[in-house]
DNA sequence: GTGAAAGCGCTAACAG
DNA sequence: CTGTTAGCGCTTTCAC
């Protein structure tokens, strides 16, 4: 059994004793064609093993099948439940997702941008509202179907799927002073150019102002997204501070550091101290202590990012932003307890 | 500034002053071309907001700049890093990369297949050796550059990139047996359609066999890939059975969750109980207890897997399958201990 | 070094 | 319901 790269609609046609217009018609508009015909079709599609070709397709500047997603890194847990509902949704309506990484870094995710339109992708799905003038600019001159995904914003631009990141980080600290906690540390990644990370952290300093806690420079600790970074910048902060009573850190990854910073410095959590996250990532409840976070339903997110994305695809693209905010929840759990003052 | 989805080849070529045949060229073999008149076509480019069209291009039966990847699920760590390094390195040479996921169902994977192809993606990277028939036979008859990831196989149909599982799995018995442990648990997740896990387990039930350890059905844990549901199975077992000195776990995930159901059960790891993972996640080395593990090199294996995929690519699609064994290792840290018989 | 012309594989009118 | 025809945007001979 050898090689048949090149088997095409016209050999089907042939073979199906059919014009090669009515093979294609019998992929994209089959009820226009006759079921008995459809029929002969599919048995000389399959006797020649022929494979449609999308790029033939797409080149009638019509549909490509292809989404484009733009996300920071694929690194870690963090945007990997978004994705994967984003996937599956997308597939189900027939599209193919090219991925690809900007490493964090908005003039790289303009050059993405751009190679993403080469390929005519139907729609793109970024991460978020922080993108460089030339990429929004570049997605209205194109016109192309857009959606952000994981921060909710009142005035975005384009449309967009998420929560209120703001309002995350206010109920977490609105959670953290009721248990009475009033020496507060927290724990954010650079907030430059991560409308996300930033609008937690507003969210949080905003809510501790106003209840008149003020974080000290040293209890305000920037670290990476990653276990090993947020526990060393925890044990620097254990061994050479005086100790909050509780963590506010900006998302479970960096909570997780956090505790194992403490139990590995004898504290226990939460009796010596109590640490949050945001996010609600998949292992979070279950751990032990589980993370006491905010809930920020990435598969809801992702799902409905697609549904949105569909609908512009689909339909009306000179439409204002359909804008979609996800209800964020507080899950309170081990990690944080009531402090006796 | 108004939409200009449509700007062509042939309107740079004017604005130029050159045939788009030059156009072309300028792209795809630039030595050929002026230096001069390359300069006014970048600039006519720029001017006009030109898109190259992939898809117009990749109808010439070449080039489609994408390549397909399809892995079980984009839901867990496990294999985030590999996808992260792989992509970057294809990028790296101009690919964008088409991701799929086939929720670890091999029929699933064969429509995916057929799909990626449709795309005409000029390569495709799968997880592993298990896959069906059709799979196998798409692939061949229509010669597309393949690559495995993550398990070495020395007689494998396909190209491959990875550690040897079931040596990872043998590696870690030995490990543990060498501390002592001769009561000792397994977990590990089905094993039915996934050779990596299968190995490992192989290669842990061997060598424990070859010691003449044989472990008791109750001791043999059927688990997810999931701390919540590693977390579960290991309290049943906890809670139900007399306890074993250690638990070699099928993957960090799984190491994680029952570590975590330890400590809940008020149990010390590793004084009460030793616990291992296989695959060396990131957070593995950062977690307290840290996690004694196999480093899989997922990093190294995923750029290459693309240089492989990239060599099947640019060079002879007929060679015999190019393997490449990445070496694991045994990384043993606090999650274990020495115990006194 | 550059242009003219002939497709690549498919789809969308338009007839019939 | 089906076939004919005219391209989609680009690349590639083959001349010049």
């Amino acid at each position: 059994m050898k090689k048949n790269t090149n088997v095409d609609i016209i050999d089907v046609a042939i073979k199906a004793g059919v014009s090669p217009a009515t093979v294609s018609r019998s992929f994209n508009h089959p009820d226009k064609v006759l079921m008995s015909t459809r029929k002969r079709i599919e048995k000389a599609i399959s006797q020649t093993g022929y494979i449609r070709n999308r790029a033939a397709q797409a080149i009638q500047g019509k549909r490509s099948g292809t989404v484009g997603l733009i996300v920071p890194t694929l690194d870690n847990a963090i945007f990997s439940n978004l994705i994967q509902a984003f996937s599956v949704e997308m597939r189900k309506h027939g599209f193919t997702m090219l991925v690809t990484t900007n490493g964090y870094d908005l003039n790289d995710e303009y050059t993405l941008l751009r190679s993403l339109l080469e390929h005519r992708v139907e729609g793109v799905a970024l991460i978020g509202h922080d993108h460089s003038d030339e990429t929004y600019n570049l997605l209205d001159i194109r016109n192309v179907p857009v959606v952000s995904m994981w921060n909710y914003k009142e005035n975005s631009k384009i449309s967009c799927v998420g929560g209120e990141n703001k309002e995350a980080g206010a109920e977490i600290a609105k959670h953290i002073t009721e248990l009475g906690h009033t020496k507060i540390a927290v724990a954010f990644p650079n907030v430059k150019e991560n409308d996300r990370a930033r609008d937690r952290k507003i969210g949080v300093i905003e809510y501790l102002n106003k209840k008149g806690i003020i974080i000290p420079e040293y209890w305000n600790i920037k670290t990476e997204y990653s276990v090993s970074d947020a526990r060393n910048c925890a044990i620097k902060l254990l061994d050479n501070y005086n100790h909050p009573t509780a963590i506010i850190a900006g998302n479970d990854v960096i909570a997780r550091g956090m505790i194992y910073a403490a139990q590995s410095r004898g504290l226990n959590v939460p009796n010596d101290i109590s640490i949050t996250g945001i996010g609600d990532f998949s292992s979070s409840e279950s751990s032990f202590p589980s993370i006491t976070t905010v809930r920020m339903r990435p598969n809801e997110v992702g799902k409905k990012a697609a549904s949105v994305l569909l609908e512009r695809i689909n339909g009306d693209r000179e439409a204002d932003p359909t804008r979609i905010r996800v209800s964020v929840e507080v899950k309170a759990r081990e990690s944080t307890k009531l402090i006796n003052n």
